[in-house]
DNA sequence: GGCAAAGTTTCCGCTGAGTGGGAGGATCGG
DNA sequence: CCGATCCTCCCACTCAGCGGAAACTTTGCC
């Protein structure tokens, strides 16, 4: 995990964050040596830390195992990523789940990955991977390709030079994304075929700002099947969407 | 702000939590000396922590205000918190919603006070105080009057002692709320009509997981009126957290 | 404009908090 | 029983962090 945190010249904090930051979604939970060999920290220190940090909740003990602190927990539901976005979404993602029963994502675009505010996912739904303040790739998501296409060049060019298969499905070639790109610009929506998860499909469309028409978001629906009945999606997502632009106050 | 953390002796991680444990749901920006002042520190000490935590993604900095960073919003959703009781519910409460379209609550006991885990709630619904990750007193909710119900006794004895008074209608009298949480035992539910803010009322029932019948969550719906439609209100609240508690998995 | 007050940033020398190698336990499996 | 693996603790050295104080910036008032 990044530099060698344990020379000196690493603040106390940054090792903080080391530790945290040992954690993912792959890795909710880590032994005292994953967490210090993740962390890049000498064993002892990392117990040391550890140690204090469980006792400032930050960390949790289970057995013999770590997890992220319900004090993180606590404090990270006050930072205000997007919060107004988040807040004006929240009805009519409900909207949205009650008229389709899809899985219902909110997202924007974090550097050269999709960054999922928000998720609405019900009983019945395709196995989705996405997870709130999760990221996944641009190129193989319904909201990512939204996104990648409303994006500053620069970030188009980094996305095409490396696209990265996810399934037999996903789109490698940067010819053929370019042109679903100038797809979404022409029709309004994009759309994803087993791209990033086997059995799933998914459609999304861009949130404008009202005030600018700036694309702040995207707004998606995964399925089981595009087949049928897509242009129904399509209009309930252009519905939401443009309900939460008009919403939204000028930055 | 508890003790005075500048005295030499406290270690760089519970400052760095000090400075964190500034924000609350009411100071969700702060300026530096605001910052300094809530965190017990020195400014020049504030100063240079909030910098570093900044370079870190613990703190972000907005003008000349510091919030809380996306960091830690990133590792807190990684926090275990009730994380299988929230999957679980999660259908159960967009049930809820669309029956009723009043606000729907997930929540736990935490110590002498309501932890809100989850809440949806819908374009035109009372204002409500609650929020995902935020503490209320136990005998002013409906959620909080079923945790109550169903807690220790000197949990009971603590809130019974200091029954704060929020609206002219909040119940201050031990006895009456006595009364109540025996109500609660055999009715099965709890109310309270305009007890934590003026024009709401609330209704909600424990969640038993369905393995050994210990109440580990209450379920609840807050909507401006009761005096019509309760029966409905309660028994669709019965089937979810029935359906919960079924899912839930033996610890 | 001039001045005071409040808030923010920088400087720098002293010092004890933090560090981490290593020893010592605990636990497991063969 | 022994070796492997993981966890805990110790302690002497040292440099990262500390914070008082001074400089600087912004704001608001006369």
């Amino acid at each position: 995990m990044a530099g060698n945190l344990s020379t000196p010249g690493a603040s106390v904090a940054s090792r903080v964050f080391a530790l945290l930051g040992a954690f993912d979604a792959e890795h909710r939970t880590l032994s005292l040596t994953a967490l210090a060999e993740r962390a890049g920290l000498p064993l002892a220190t990392a117990h040391r830390l550890a140690g204090e940090l469980v006792g400032l909740g930050g960390l949790e003990r289970r057995g013999d195992r770590y997890v992220v602190g319900r004090r993180v927990w606590d404090l990270g539901l006050l930072a205000p990523v997007q919060a107004e976005l988040r807040q004006v979404a929240a009805p009519f993602l409900h909207d949205l789940y009650a008229a389709t029963h899809a899985t219902v994502h909110l997202a924007e675009r974090a550097g050269t990955e999709v960054l999922y505010l928000d998720r609405l996912s019900g009983r019945t739904t395709v196995p989705v991977v996405s997870r709130v303040g999760g990221r996944l790739p641009l190129h193989t998501t319904g909201v990512g390709k939204v996104l990648l296409a409303h994006a500053p060049d620069d970030v188009l060019r980094t996305v095409l030079a490396d696209l990265s298969r996810v399934t037999p499905y996903t789109i490698t070639q940067p010819g053929r994304l370019r042109e679903q790109l100038r797809r979404v610009h022409r029709e309004g929506f994009a759309q994803t075929v087993e791209e990033m998860s086997p059995g799933a499909c998914s459609v999304a469309v861009p949130v404008r700002r009202g005030a600018d028409g700036e694309v702040v978001a995207a707004l998606g629906l995964v399925v089981p099947d595009l087949r049928r009945g897509r242009a129904r999606l399509v209009a309930a997502l252009q519905v939401a969407a443009a309900g939460i632009g008009r919403s939204l106050s000028t930055e």
